[in-house]
DNA sequence: AATAATATATGACAGTGTGTCATATGTCAA
DNA sequence: TTGACATATGACACACTGTCATATATTATT
């Protein structure tokens, strides 16, 4: 987390500075990412990002959480959208990031995020769900959830459906971009893999 | 892939290398792993790094592709154990994994590799049912698979199951490490989504 | 055996970046 | 006006990377 000096800072140069941040992380992942180059964008000295960060990747992890918060809210609305379908929810979240995201630089910073951070993308994506560690929202998000459509036993199995969904999702974007593959190939790919879910992958 | 000099190279200085390499990559990830310790570690100086190694991701891509090497062909003896049955070789190894590797050093590349490269690793691994790469491979592993026993109606279907279970197999291990759940609970947290995607998300 | 051609080894060095710290400057309450 | 505290600044020590000129070894050629 930033330090409060950070916060204290007056909007116009908050604003500079995230600029300069996003410019970099959409231009390198985090690892190639250089402070050098966020504070000479910004124009700011080096000790001054001392005073506001404790290193690179308290910046990144700030950026990440802001992002994820939207996306976050984004996939509530597309879940009310389709009256608690996660999987239809889910499909054009996917089509969502894949094709209608506004500008390169977004793309660019989403695409260095989850090549090379998955890990901690997908699990923030994931938490939504985790009854331990934020009752509310798991409320919030359960209760528009139609679990009447799924073929659970217990509620907690929910937790998993939403893993199993985040976690191909996650794969095919990774592979996409791996593999060069059009938006269409993508997003027919994850379609055949949430209707094979659904039905089962086993025979009955 | 190294250089040709480095193949060259005595057994006993090759081995040396790999261990120093290895152990610095069990240490840290990648991305904060250094070469000035390997070649110390190594005692060789660090002009011949370059000699053999473009750099350090040449290096570890190098050892990392070993490791799946040996990985797929131990997949591959389990899903003829258990009878061509994918999900329960899956199970196997991931009990294997999480249990039963021998080493503190190799259990903690491992993580590293898993957490920071999730992709590289979890691609290498998927790739083994890609039909376009190596046909030989594809054949072998298909003949294996009990495909009766799947719900699918054509055959490139195959490949998406062998890449849902095997994302949210990856997953689960990520999910794991993070938070520090046993390795009970980890096996445990599998088996239910295994069961969950085997019989269908969604009612019939 | 002598020489040339080629492959390998070595460590000094320039370049780049990081995190710290002593010092300067600003702000605000008593 | 002064002192206490918050913030700003850039020089600096340290760490690491990749390169290159030079040294040495190996192999082929006459």
């Amino acid at each position: 987390m930033p330090k409060q000096t950070f916060f204290n800072l007056s909007q116009q140069k908050i604003h500079t500075l995230i600029e300069a941040a996003e410019k970099e992380f959409a231009r390198v992942p985090l690892f190639e990412a250089s402070i050098a180059n966020i504070i000479k964008t910004a124009g700011i000295p080096r000790g001054s990002f001392y005073q506001y960060f404790e290193d690179k990747e308290d910046l990144y992890s700030y950026l990440l959480e802001e992002k994820l918060k939207k996306t976050k809210v984004y996939f509530l609305a597309l879940l009310r959208r389709h009256n608690g379908d996660m999987i239809e929810a889910m499909k054009e979240m996917y089509h969502y990031f894949l094709t209608i995201l506004p500008n390169e630089e977004e793309r660019n910073f989403l695409r260095n995020a989850l090549l090379y951070t998955t890990n901690k993308v997908e699990n923030s994506f994931t938490n939504m769900f985790d009854v331990t560690r934020d009752h509310t929202i798991f409320k919030e998000i359960t209760e528009l959830i139609d679990t009447s459509r799924f073929n659970i036993n217990e509620h907690h199995e929910l937790v998993h459906v939403f893993k199993i969904i985040t976690a191909i999702a996650f794969h095919n974007f990774v592979e996409k971009t791996l593999k060069g593959l059009t938006d269409e190939e993508a997003i027919q790919a994850f379609s055949t893999s949430m209707d094979l879910i659904k039905r089962g992958i086993y025979r009955q």
